[in-house]
DNA sequence: AAGCAGAGCAACCGCACTTGT
DNA sequence: TACAAGTGCGGTTGCTCTGCT
């Protein structure tokens, strides 16, 4: 059952005589009772230490892994609860597959329990309730930037948001007085399927579960897009973004550690005053950051979260670009709508990448 | 009871990044 | 500055358990 390293390993832990007598495996209570032992002498984070000290004969790695997903004091162990599921649902919508982000936000759980449970447990929840679309994402996306964006690139041809029978094509501007918003539309596959007549493109979205309204990662590419039209603005949006969700998880953490409803917010607020209150409060909100960050007991989680987070919705937002085939010059898709506030020098109606 | 399939989970692998020399 | 070692992370593999036929 127990393997040992192969002399062949690329890894750069090899060629020395120890390394080829690394046990490999499941790890025995003995081996736990070692390694518990001489965290405690060391210290955690001293793998490589521990591994040299002890008579444990495994790598710094296993030694590293066992701890962190096995050993540590404050790991939970046990069936997830429907809050953590919650929690996890909303962190991977925001973060995606950085199970160690997401670890930072669910106490008691390692990036590796995060993982499996969402690869296991959350797939069968996507069989068992295939991915929504929302009216509200239909509109949202059909009325974006973005997605005329996309219909720029098919200039002759309206681009056609493919939906499900019982939904119409969104090629038209979207009627708001018309919504519905408890009505929910199911696909039969965590994509967007955009289509013309030459030529056709699918948007992923992040897998939804029951419990989700929205993907995550349409409202980032929404944002985005809508970030990107406004000249000088995306950086002044994306931190509004990152902001207003870093307060909406510290509500949700707060949900489930004090078992309260946040309050809701004040009715009648409109889009724009919520707006001139984040970047009011702006300030405030990296203070409470950087308040977090000593909470974290020295970890640097937030700042590095907002670090991997911009970068993120970046390369998002450009690999769909990138599938986006660009047969002609782009229209100005911000014509329309931001004319007003960005005038453009140049007024021929196209604008050269 | 035996065989099979799928779910759940522990652990490994490879890559990227950081740190030390 | 270059290189090696150490560390962290995400993806993947493969084992065990359980339920079904």
């Amino acid at each position: 059952m127990v393997k040992m390293i192969s002399n062949n390993n690329k890894n750069n832990e090899n060629c020395e005589s120890w390394r080829d007598n690394l046990r490999k495996g499941p790890w025995t209570p003995r081996e736990d009772a070692i390694l518990i032992e001489q965290v405690k002498k060391c210290g955690k984070g001293n793998w490589s230490l521990i591994r040299k000290t002890s008579e444990l004969r495994r790598s710094g790695k296993s030694c590293r892994l066992r701890w962190s997903n096995h050993l540590r004091p404050d790991l939970k162990k046990g069936p997830f609860s429907e809050k953590e599921e919650k929690l996890i649902d909303d962190l991977h919508a925001k973060f995606g597959n950085k199970w160690a982000l997401m670890a930072t936000e669910v106490p008691g759980r390692s990036d590796n329990d995060i993982k499996n449970f969402w690869n296991t447990r959350m797939k069968k929840r996507l069989r068992e309730y295939p991915p929504q679309i929302t009216v509200q994402q239909v509109q949202h996306f059909s009325s974006s930037p973005f997605y005329s964006v996309l219909a720029s690139c098919y200039p002759k041809n309206n681009l056609n948001v493919e939906l499900p029978s019982n939904i119409s094509a969104a090629n038209s501007p979207p009627n708001h007085n018309q919504k519905q918003p408890n009505q929910n539309y199911y696909s039969s596959s965590s994509s967007f399927s955009c289509t013309n007549n030459n030529a056709s493109f699918v948007l992923p979205l992040a897998p939804m579960s029951p419990y989700c309204k929205s993907s995550g990662l349409l409202n980032d590419v929404v944002m985005e897009g809508n970030a990107l039209c406004r000249k000088g603005k995306s950086k002044m949006d994306a931190t509004i973004v990152i902001v207003r969700e870093k307060e909406e998880l510290a509500d949700k953490r707060k949900i489930i550690e004090e078992g309260k409803e946040p309050p809701l917010p004040p009715i009648g607020t409109s889009k724009k005053e919520e707006t001139a209150t984040i970047i009011a409060t702006q300030s405030s909100s990296h203070q409470l950051i950087s308040t977090e960050k000593n909470d974290n007991g020295g970890c640097n989680n937030n700042k590095e979260a907002l670090n991997n987070f911009i970068p993120q919705m970046d390369d998002e937002l450009l690999s769909i670009l990138k599938n986006c085939p660009i047969y002609s010059p782009v229209r100005k898709w911000y014509k329309v709508d931001y004319d007003e506030d960005f005038p453009d020098d140049d007024d021929d109606g196209f604008e050269s990448w």
